[in-house]
DNA sequence: TTATCATTTTCGCAAATGTAGAAACAAATG
DNA sequence: CATTTGTTTCTACATTTGCGAAAATGATAA
């Protein structure tokens, strides 16, 4: 069942022969076509995995906000509200309006905030 | 079009008063609702946050794979491999079988991948 | 002009986090 | 028994991170 080939170099960085070097090579080769944009959807994760942002996330898709509006809701100074804001700006998932000397932030795409709440019922799936 | 009430709370964490506070109030109470899942939401994200774990949810979007296979896809140690299988199958991404001295992974949830490369898509959209 | 206000930015740091190595351990095999 | 495959614990290292403080920006008001 598992072939262990016998032309294993013993360089590999794995010590273990065990494996199925045609299998391993074909999967490799599979993950080559994604493996450039598997860093680009890390951070997209990487920016989604705080539960901060994911609050400015769910407030924005009740309203359009002034970030004085969100450091309120998050209870956080508005120096590091901004920064969250900027972060999540730079990826795409929102856009600014200034208005005199207030700045709104509101979500670019009504997408993600879809996206989000799926993922929520399909935690809860889980959890059952 | 700015409400600043007049009951103002001093004490406030954001010295701004600049704040629609029946706006805020009201997001507060909806966010109130969701607050409690968003932590696990978060970690969710965390955990997809990394460019090996994406790379062994695609992997295993292939085949079942024995841990070896997937640490000589990686190019990493057995450990270290384990130890993200676990962080996996803990969080209910994964099952494993035993086989003799062997261990088999697989995904547990073929959702979870579809997701995957949905994101993906959205990304390559986000970014043209 | 000067002052004030909302926000942004820069700097920097303390804390948290994550990754993975080494080695001990477990379970299956021969 | 010794090997093999995988897991786990402990550990150390580097990196990341979120945010405070304060300066800077840019709009408005006096």
């Amino acid at each position: 069942m598992k072939k262990v080939s016998s032309q294993i170099n013993p360089d590999e960085a794995c010590k273990t022969p065990c494996f199925d070097q045609d299998k391993v090579a074909a999967i490799k080769s599979i993950l080559s076509e994604e493996e450039e944009r598997l860093p680009e959807l890390a951070a997209f994760y990487k920016l989604l995995g705080n539960t901060t942002r994911l609050k400015i996330l769910f407030a924005l898709g009740e309203s359009e906000l002034c970030v004085c509006d969100i450091a309120h809701v998050l209870e956080l100074s508005t120096a590091a509200t901004s920064h969250q804001l900027k972060s999540m700006r730079q990826q795409g998932w929102l856009r600014k309006r200034d208005d005199g000397k207030m700045v709104y932030y509101r979500l670019h795409s009504i997408n993600l905030l879809k996206a989000l709440k799926g993922d929520l019922k399909i935690l809860e799936a889980q959890l059952r």
